[in-house]
DNA sequence: CCTACCGATCGGTAGG
DNA sequence: CCTACCGATCGGTAGG
């Protein structure tokens, strides 16, 4: 889940109607409205992998940032708002990240693997798409066309990462790309949840690695600088 | 996630401290009183799925099942104590599943096959597990005891399943039982978020067969009877 | 950005 | 099992 912007791809849209007009994206020249609006993003990104969307208050999140629950629909109008506030957030910050090139022998699929030993070191962030991601399964959350977005730039990388590995003959043959890419993707997901509810006894990069490499050919095995984190 | 008593194990504890004490193991007798509390669980499942366990209202709930919400008090003395009868159900039912064992070449993990397609003729099923198990994510949760049990139990039925195959020497030589088992794990529940957000994009028993057999020598592809589905 | 307020809804209890 | 109620909390608005 936490793979948002992994392609580098403009934000497009992020919310499908949902819109962030009104005061929130004034000319921004304003310093102190500007960083109150960051807080309260930071706020609400916080709150929602405490309790998730639904769960959260806009009392709570504002009494974090320092601000009134009213103060706060000063600077987002809704609810909605500033949920989509956050999902852009995310995207921004995950595009500009400039770590995860570390080459490790699995071709682009190694940004994935990256990305897991990212997010290992960053609770908040899987905890915020592990809580969203299952409460925009309904087609009536708010989050939803963004999690169906990002599931659908998220399987288009790995399918890519896989036929490039088919191009240079790293492949297995019975191996599909676009069936491994799925896999690889709910993989990833499934490893956060099992990962989030007993840290100890799962990681997130090893299971990952092992699932990438059974796709290879015999001799392709040795993956590079593995243990380069 | 909806792996839940899988392996038939008998339904310890499930709840930690939660006790389901009071009017709601009554002698059960009172076929009247019986009834009332079955369409009360059936409703919460199904009221858990749509919205989870946090966003469930008891109100909501007792509507569904034709009673006030006072009245589902009565049955069950606490929100708790109505989530663990759930829990106990959901169990139950798994143990007691009948169907699952159409040999396919998969050995035990053939049934972690057929419970997927199993749960993809009953999407309730499903959202009820992808819900509660973000939510359970959190240590205060009172589900969280039985999310733990419920990975540990299947990474185990995984597990054993992996080695199984090892020692009939169709298991590729790389592969660790351990960690084939997580991975497979995570890929059930990642699939069934993915699957839930969009049904068409994704089905539940390809990306998992391929996964299995990817673990196995080349001799051993042929997987038997794998259309009977 | 705040104070003050609105109607709605929540889990749970009293008392039959 | 119900009626009737409790205190708490919710998202959002008015009006500055």
């Amino acid at each position: 889940m936490a793979t948002a912007g992994l392609l580098g791809l403009p934000p497009r849209g992020i919310m499908g109607e949902m819109s962030t007009e009104s005061a929130a994206d004034r000319p921004a020249g304003y310093a102190r409205g500007r960083r109150t609006r960051d807080d309260l993003v930071a706020a609400a990104a916080a709150v929602y992998g405490d309790v998730g969307f639904d769960g959260a208050s806009l009392r709570e999140i504002a009494k974090r940032a320092g601000v009134t629950h009213a103060g706060l629909l000063y600077h987002f109008p809704s609810k909605e708002a500033l949920l989509a506030a956050v999902l852009e957030r995310r995207d921004k910050i995950d595009a500009e990240r400039p770590d995860l090139h570390l080459p490790n022998g699995l071709g682009p699929l190694g940004r994935l693997v990256a990305l897991a030993a990212h997010n290992e070191r960053h609770r908040g962030i899987v905890e915020l798409y592990v809580r969203l991601a299952a409460e925009a399964t309904s087609e009536m959350h708010p989050a939803h066309i963004y999690f169906t977005d990002h599931y659908r730039q998220a399987r288009e990388f790995a399918e890519e990462g896989f036929r490039a590995l088919a191009a240079q003959g790293r492949l297995r043959p019975r191996v599909d790309p676009q069936v491994a890419a799925i896999g690889l993707i709910a993989l990833m997901d499934g490893l956060q949840a099992q990962w989030l509810t007993e840290p100890e006894a799962v990681d997130l990069t090893t299971a990952l690695r092992h699932y990438i490499e059974q796709t290879l050919t015999e001799t392709n095995h040795a993956s590079g600088p593995a243990k380069k984190t």
